[in-house]
DNA sequence: CTATATATCTCGTTG
DNA sequence: CAACGAGGTATATAG
């Protein structure tokens, strides 16, 4: 990794074009060849970037960095601060554990949690368009297909709207009732959802966790 | 900015739980407090990080970055091998030029090109969910509602749908046409429209910047 | 402040 | 390779 923090401009030609008008930052050109454009300020986003495959000509006050489709970012450079390079090597990578799977997996598992006396019939049951997170039946009988997610919001219902359209074409499954359940439902998810005749249940993490297995010992 | 290269393993606890075992990486701190963790590949994202607002508690051999809301990120550091600090000051920012708003302004300035006749009633028409993109008269007298997006997706067709049924209650405009117009519209979205009974054009800003002048000339 | 739409989104997975 | 979905999305803007 090399390191530079440079008194530049830079300019973005391709999907947009962009130009930083001159100022310092930090030129961060990676071992995979891809180079950013950092100011001093937020820590995720770039000002600017070109990413991996790309190529650097560095000249001495500009650097033009180009992909295969075409776009270009070029670097003028007025004065060098500071430039170092470090190997780094290669990075073993991120291990994380996700909300949505493991709301699914709780759900999964504690049905009642979204409506009493569900029952769990299968997850990821496919249709011809992809597979409902959840299809349950209900105590009176009736098919349930329970879309999860992290957030709930107007798409969330739109897919689910997709889904229970599918799954009506089902003379075994019709009608199906259709559950939305999320941390956290946003108004406009939850108009939709009502005009759909699909219902929201927001879901609380923590409770289902401990609460979900008071209730599987319980029933 | 505070740049330290260090080997180093990072937790991050919050939304969700991360980890990432020991290596040698670039430790990213800005003036606004903001944090992020880089490996050597991928110009545009951070292995991790924690936005502005957060409070970093440096130790020797152990950092806490932690935010308002509980969030924390905390660095393990085994061995530093570089840790310099530059002052860059506040960054102009970026002058962009983008493509949605452009091809806006051509289709608003050349709405025949979207369908034979169309003429412009008013962009960015309200309605009490949003405004529409495009407000047009067909050569019939015909109203026609037009959502512009770069790319074509189900998400658009949705959108306009939503809009088509709110446009569809005045009486002045009833019945009103869709146009979803995108650079490119993808095949889930194009069946979905014409589920919907909306047309798709795929629109090439080139073309359009050029004939669009010409077409403004010639009629 | 919340809610919404956008992004050179990035990044994975899947067909 | 394209398409689709998710993201600790981040970020700007409107209400």
């Amino acid at each position: 990794m090399r390191l530079v923090i440079a008194t530049c401009a830079v300019d973005y030609e391709g999907r947009l074009s962009a130009h930083l008008p001159t100022a310092t930052r930090l030129l961060m050109v990676k071992a995979d060849g891809s180079v950013s454009v950092h100011s001093d300020d937020r820590a995720y986003k770039p000002l600017n970037w070109m990413t991996q495959p790309c190529e650097l000509r560095a000249e001495p006050g500009r650097w033009v960095v180009s992909n295969p489709k075409g776009e270009t970012l070029t670097i003028t450079i007025d004065e060098v601060h500071l430039d170092v390079q470090h190997e780094l090597g290669a990075d073993p990578g991120l291990q994380k554990h996700g909300v949505e799977a493991q709301l699914q997996e709780l759900l999964a598992a504690n049905p009642g949690f979204l409506s009493q006396g569900l029952r769990l019939v299968r997850r990821e049951y496919p249709t011809d368009i992809g597979p409902v997170d959840l299809l349950c039946r209900d105590a009176a009988g009736q098919a349930v297909a329970v879309e999860i997610k992290r957030r709930g919001e107007i798409d969330g219902v739109e897919q689910l709207a997709r889904y229970l359209e599918r799954l009506d074409l089902d003379g075994r499954l019709r009608p199906v009732r259709g559950i939305l359940a999320a941390q956290r439902i946003k108004p406009q998810a939850q108009v939709l959802a009502t005009a759909r005749g699909i219902e929201c249940v927001e879901v609380d993490c923590e409770r289902l966790r401990g609460a979900g297995v008071e209730r599987l010992t319980l029933f």
